[in-house]
RNA sequence: GGGGGCGUAGCGAAGCUGGUUUAUCGCGCCGGCCUGUCAAGCCGGAGAUCGCGGGUUCAAGCCCCGUCGCUCCCGCCA
């Protein structure tokens, strides 16, 4: 039989070698008469006769007749490619991506990316949503928050899009009623955190009907269940690699949906916990980083779950077209797993006149979003959506310190290769 | 933008309060030995202007200042 691959590990007892073969399916042993010419990482070509061998890596092993080198690897790699990579720094990794990805740990990153892109798509189209795919070049960016990145468009200026909103909720009032999309969203800030992408994929929906942003929270753990089950299954050997385990089905069901204003009162209190009784915590007055982790660590002692769903954020915290609860709370929601937030969602105003009430209030002026109100203008349903941030469910699946880690090809305010 | 930490060979690290001429270890690399390895083992070798610039000192990888890079925390961030 012939096994091709490249060469993961050589080892010479002089009489004989072994030669660990690897490709997308694992690492297999193959036995050759004396010395062996090869360097790590070329990719061979071996034909021989399996044989079982209780001695031998895996049970089985190939004895060659003959090794034809189809492309040799040269002896001077930047970095150990079959050593533990958690011993390589992360600008290495990048800086030599083709490579860092033979390492089979490195790789079962996007293994599990795969499967998380795949279980949205498809748990969402079971669900009669269906898939589109907006430009990711906008005319302006009167949407507000985050920075835009410029692009050149023949005598103008355009924007990398900061995410479809528009666009989906555009494809809802078109009678769609339910769509996702999983594209890649811009966001031009000078942040350098391990939390950050300036380009990320984002994992987004919108669906019609809906009453609050409970309906999405409900639907979310739905959809994350099902991740988490699929990626349980699929990518067992990913998750034993990196000493992870996803919730299961139960613990995301039973995760606690918390107003805002008590998510801050929480995370006082669990500052008091983790402080072992000591000096009182100052209230926070937003949900930041320290207040997502600590009100993950009470979702997971009160509620068993490493999910925690904030809602009822001010109306002042989230964009124009948020739907109102009441004079100062909005129906939106951030979804916070394992001491990160992964979704931000809610329902969206649907009610023409209602808009152009509220833009004032938001600086915003109806001439500068024309055709965004026109998709008002003549009757959209009751609706809402969320999206989920890929690399960082990736990464906190997995428990990667740096999102970046998670993006096969990072973007970052310095790193824009390879 | 603010603050902390770190920059020593291709990679990952050690180097005690400044003091021994050849700056140490593992992986990788080069040469040799070895017929059952499992991160093989053993012997030998190459490879470092100790990020860069300046300063203090009889003496600096180690202390000080500046600078660049990386990293973490905060801020910013639908």
């Amino acid at each position: 039989m012939e096994l091709k691959g490249w060469v993961h590990r050589i080892r010479e007892l002089g009489g004989v070698s072994f030669v660990m073969l690897r490709d997308r399916s694992g690492v297999g042993q193959v036995v050759v008469e004396g010395k062996v010419d090869l360097t790590l990482e070329s990719v061979v070509s071996v034909i021989g006769t399996p044989a079982a061998n209780a001695k031998a890596a895996g049970g089985v092993e190939l004895r060659a007749n003959s090794i034809e080198v189809l492309s040799r690897a040269e002896s001077d790699l930047p970095f150990p490619v079959n050593g533990d990579p958690t011993k390589i720094g992360l600008d290495v990794i990048l800086d030599n991506r083709a490579l860092s990805l033979r390492n089979p740990k490195l790789r079962s990153i996007f293994a599990v990316q795969a499967t998380i892109i795949d279980v949205f798509s498809s748990w969402l189209r079971a669900h009669d949503f269906t898939e589109m795919k907006t430009s990711k070049l906008i005319g302006s960016g009167t949407e507000g928050g985050t920075g835009l990145f410029e692009v050149d468009y023949f005598d103008t200026t355009v924007y990398l899009a900061q995410s479809p909103q528009f666009y989906k909720q555009t494809m809802v009032a078109s009678g769609m009623e339910r769509v996702f999309e999983v594209a890649p969203a811009y966001r031009a800030e000078k942040h350098d955190t391990p939390r950050h992408l300036n380009e990320y994929v984002s994992m987004d929906l919108e669906m019609a009907w809906i009453d609050s942003e409970r309906d999405l929270i409900e639907l979310e753990k739905e959809l994350l269940a099902s991740i988490f089950d699929a990626v349980a299954s699929r990518n067992a050997e990913a998750l034993s690699l990196w000493g992870a385990t996803v919730p299961d089905a139960e613990s995301v069901a039973r995760s606690p949906i918390v107003p805002h204003d008590d998510a801050l009162s929480l995370a006082a209190e669990e500052a008091v916990r983790a402080a072992a009784g000591g000096q009182a915590a100052k209230k926070a007055y937003e949900i930041n980083p320290e207040v997502e982790r600590l009100i993950c660590a009470w979702s997971a002692r009160e509620h068993g779950s490493d999910l925690v769903f904030i809602n009822e954020f001010p109306r002042r915290h989230r964009p124009f077209y948020t739907y109102p609860l009441d004079a100062t709370r909005s129906m939106s929601f951030d979804a916070i797993f394992r001491g990160l937030e992964i979704t931000t969602g809610g329902r969206r105003h649907n009610v023409y006149g209602e808009l152009l009430e509220v833009l004032p209030k938001f600086g915003l002026k109806a001439e500068d979003l024309t055709d965004y109100l026109n998709v008002f203008k003549y009757g959209c349903p009751p609706h809402g959506g969320f999206a989920i941030g890929c690399e960082r469910l990736t990464q906190k699946i997995l428990g990667l310190t740096n999102v970046k880690e998670a993006s096969l090809f990072p973007r970052d305010r310095k790193r824009v290769r390879p």
